[in-house]
DNA sequence: CGTTCATTTGAGCCGACTCAAAATGGGTGG
DNA sequence: CCACCCATTTTGAGTCGGCTCAAATGAACG
């Protein structure tokens, strides 16, 4: 698998604090005074760089930290009683993994690298002591899991509410925007999933994605080849799409 | 509106305290030591009473308390910027109201009372200082926060996989399997939304959900006249379905 | 350079949507 | 208690978008 495109990102040295981590504004720390991020800090230890394929988490297995990715891209996903996967989403650098672990003590989905991906962990156990001393990151963790909450339910609503051109934009709108927040370019970038993944993601086959990429360049909104992506008018992307 | 069916649970006493109160069991207090529970519940205030179709909570209002429903029912929903209502769920007595308030300490969404209903409130100045306190009480609130999340994935993706005729059996087997919990029975209850707010809750129009309560019917699933519903065998009706 | 997997493209079908009309039922006032 | 009215729900007919199955093309890697 490619991994060019995250690889400017993924060139952090091995031993990073994270008041020096080029994520720090995305990632949990971002949003502490300084002393409570110090305080984090001390609780963070790095997890060993993944290969593409290789799982940051599995399904059932107890949830034993927290987990943020630092470089590199992965899936959430999860397999039905019938055998077929859903794609919950995707997870960019500085996002945390697995939230809905807190649920029961134990991941309810798989999480896997896309491409090469390192990562931060942060030990339940001690965060679990952080989080009973640090009113800042008391409030984070809740402002964390609400957005998850908040995001997850908006998505379902636009699932039902767009066709499958306005799904697969509104997917690209939305990566564009993350990928900015990131410093990277909101215009031109290389999906590290499949088509069969963002499929799984839509709640549409993967013959459709394609032919919606094919529709959307037709119309002029992007440049597609393969899973190199150029959005020519990203703003507008957001807003089209069928029903709503 | 009809509020026979509720009627049972919401002729509590207008003063009851939460070791005394029916939902307990449901409730935060219900999974947290004895002492914490006390403690709780000093921070716990009485809404007053709403009737069918106002307000609990108004999306970009200030989250200024947690809300747990104590009788009654309502609708969490929102409006696209197309002006169009997306329903995220429902909510039953014993669960709680705008948890993705957290995200922003905003209310993201409306929540509607479906019929006469009663809440308790846990206003969030008191509550952040008993998180503080209180290690079963953070353990809960992320618990209920995490659920939430994992729950809004996993409907989503039972959205995109399942037709229609599933995704409304799907509906009903929950709504089944919640009002269990409650003590109310499993396979007779009157639903308190309109075909509407299911079909826009499950991504369908009222006219297909109208249709797979037929075809559900004459399978021999369950019996149904206006919105009173008999399951006949609620086990089977959550495995059955379309594509998944 | 060849193999393998991912992606694109094509043809035909089915289910959910739209528009439209009839029927049911809950609530109100006489 | 009954009759009426309104909103909700059901039912019908026709269309279209996304699915399925199938084949061709393109990209990546050894």
């Amino acid at each position: 698998m490619n991994t060019r495109f995250h690889a400017k990102r993924a060139g952090t040295p091995a031993c990073v604090s994270c008041s020096e981590c080029t994520l720090r504004a995305l990632c949990l720390p971002g949003h502490l005074p300084l002393a409570e991020a110090l305080a984090l800090e001390r609780a963070v230890e790095r997890g060993r760089p993944l290969s593409a394929g290789s799982a940051l988490v599995h399904c059932g297995a107890p949830m034993d930290a927290l987990l943020v990715v630092r470089s590199g891209s992965a899936k959430s996903h999860s397999v039905t009683l019938e055998g077929v996967e859903q794609v919950h989403g995707f997870v960019l650098p500085g996002e945390a993994v697995g939230l809905e672990g807190f649920a029961a003590g134990v991941y309810s989905c798989d999480v896997t690298a896309l491409e090469p991906l390192e990562y931060c962990r942060m030990p339940m156990r001690g965060l679990e002591a952080l989080i009973e001393q640090l009113p800042g990151l008391r409030r984070e963790i809740l402002r964390l899991l609400g957005g998850a909450l908040d995001e997850s339910q908006r998505l379902r609503g636009q699932l039902s509410l767009c066709d499958a051109r306005g799904r697969v934009a509104r997917f690209l709108a939305d990566m564009s925007r993350r990928l900015a927040r990131r410093g990277l370019s909101p215009t031109e970038f290389r999906l590290s999933m499949s088509r069969r993944d963002i499929a799984r993601h839509l709640g549409l086959t993967l013959e459709t994605v394609s032919r919606s990429f094919g529709v959307l360049k037709r119309e002029g909104w992007l440049r597609v080849r393969a899973r190199n992506v150029t959005l020519l008018r990203p703003e507008a992307l957001a807003v089209i799409g069928g029903r709503a």
